[in-house]
DNA sequence: AAATCACCAGAGAGCGCTCTCTCATGTACT
DNA sequence: AGTACATGAGAGAGCGCTCTCTGGTGATTT
């Protein structure tokens, strides 16, 4: 480490090495073109200074910033319960950027001014990439800022027609395993709570429910919620309510699972003797209900591992896939 | 927005405006000494042109890079669990750096591998100052980066001196609230679930709990557990072997709280007429675990805000508080 | 032995911005 | 009327890096 003011630049790295500043550069950026000696040499100059490249020249020069935005939706429900969601993407994401030595710049778009902010902040490329997590279906940044050929991948299969690319799970396939499983149980009045009608995933699982029952003799009950605790047991109080008989529930999320149970057994229900209730998500509080809730895992990190590797070819120029679907599994714990 | 390749530079909104660039760069950043014409004319070419500053090269000649790095260790047992810490602090983080205009870039130092990433990537100032949320105290990475000169705030006070400013709540006086509302109940033995010994939440929450019961009657009766609901119920497994006719808890988070209310649902005792049961955090879920929990409530968000404060008011060069502590609340359910 | 070529290192021109100096203009004072 | 002084705008020098172009070397070819 040199005593002298601020960093050490590739300058200094050069004269102490007794090359020219290209040939440092060549080194630090692995070009093959330097003899072995000198690649030496320069190394031990590096190391004897504590030499780290600047960033913002090295930016002002490439217009790669090496950096990719991570937009989150402050005010979407999911968000910030304790549903998991928002740390397992952001685990995803920042693995796969770790490996590729980019940086996480986390933003929160809440209100309409930090959703300009991202506006602006991308259209001026200071990062290589954004991705959007749960962001509502309709949002048009996404596309606006595809359209000025900035990478973009969003979570979630957009609403209307697919602009950019986008990583989703399997809900269809979830919900309808889930479905089976009921029906498979002997269930035959089998209700759901519906998540939002304005999300993707709310709409697909509640699809999902549908299609499942169609080919059975069941006929559908349905209540819609906003895939908070709270909606969920309101919904499964106006469920009994409206079907009094009814013995199963599929609850488009574990949240609205858990205040559904907490419902049921206000009501005198025993889960899963009286009612079978099947969830979806997985999350860890899935294991700790009273009882243990039997739904449907969806990859989460996996989402975030996805969104980042297909932002990062993007970034390089190459193709992404329009779409990847994940898979889901269902994990049938006690409730059902 | 001009159609020419690349984003327009001052250059050429001084060129549309008919001034130099100097002058742009002076409405750019708010510099007083500019005539009102020509602010005028310089603000509409900008907005013709779609003018935006391209940070890295106002960060190469400043110095500064208007971003904070926020580093959460991915291993650490809370940041990752649904105890939402994690979101929350981001998102108070979040907030007090929009409001500045800065970025928030977010490193998980989960490896030794990261942890190195981390220290190279602040002592290359590629961020204007760093904030470590829920280190283990005794991590020397945040030391060592203060003494580098780096604008430096933790969360949670450091084990051993504080070398750096730090944002914590306060555990005594929330542990000391909670001792007593079970004293004041008429609970007599009274046993803790203290969190792991090398965080100080965990330290500072049992050694609360010690001195609360001090000048009382009862004694302590302690089992340590590592802040996750499976901790809880084995812990809680435990105390009720050691002292059968235990009649209250204190438990040092609420995950583990949960985790020993199904203990002792398992165990068939009644909660709060057998076993009165008092948590810590106050997190989404105790509201709705049965019974509702009883809790110390902390501000996370909080926590985040006043860490981004410091950090700014550092990174202005203008000293920050050495230590910030921040209160916490009672709130009483149906568990104590 | 001369010519060709591959290979590797250096020179130098910027990338877009800020900021210090310098200078021109207008205002106030003696 | 002449000097002093604000005030506001321009010129120009970098910030640290990458990358193209140029040129010097030694090995290979004819």
């Amino acid at each position: 480490m040199n005593a002298s003011r601020g960093r050490p630049t590739l300058e200094q790295v050069a004269a102490r090495a007794g090359v020219s500043r290209a040939t440092v550069s060549r080194v630090v950026n692995g070009s093959t073109s330097v003899a072995e000696s000198i690649r030496e040499a320069v190394n031990r100059a590096i190391g004897d200074l504590g030499y780290v490249p600047n960033l913002a020249a090295r930016s002002l020069v490439t217009q790669r910033t090496d950096s990719i935005a991570l937009v989150l939706p402050e005010a979407a429900t999911r968000v910030f319960s304790d549903d998991q969601f928002f740390p397992s993407v952001i685990r995803g994401v920042s693995q796969e950027l770790e490996a590729a030595d980019k940086q996480l710049v986390l933003m929160l778009a809440g209100s309409p001014a930090s959703h300009d902010r991202v506006e602006r902040y991308a259209a001026a490329r200071h990062v290589d990439g954004v991705l959007f997590a749960s962001m509502h279906g309709s949002d048009p940044l996404p596309g606006k800022l595809a359209r000025m050929g900035i990478p973009v991948v969003c979570s979630g299969r957009p609403l209307g027609p697919a602009t950019v690319p986008y990583v989703d799970v399997d809900h269809i396939g979830g919900v309808t395993a889930a479905v089976h499983h009921l029906l498979a149980l002997g269930r035959t009045r089998i209700a759901t709570i519906a998540g939002p009608q304005d999300m993707v995933a709310g709409i697909d699982r509640l699809a999902g429910y549908r299609g499942a029952l169609k080919d059975s003799r069941s006929r559908s009950i349905v209540a819609v919620g906003d895939f908070t605790r709270e909606s969920g047991a309101v919904a499964m109080r106006q469920l009994l309510d409206d079907d009094p008989a009814l013995d199963a529930v599929f609850v488009a999320s574990d949240l609205m699972a858990h205040g559904a149970l907490g419902t049921l057994r206000a009501a005198g229900r025993r889960v899963p003797e009286d009612v079978a209730v099947v969830g979806f998500d997985d999350i860890e509080l899935a294991r700790y209900t009273e009882p243990p809730l039997t739904t449907v895992r969806q990859p989460i990190v996996d989402i975030g591992r996805e969104m980042a590797r297909q932002v990062l070819r993007l970034a390089a120029g190459e193709e992404a896939e329009p779409a990847i679907v994940l898979p889901t599994e269902l994990v049938i714990r006690q409730s059902a």
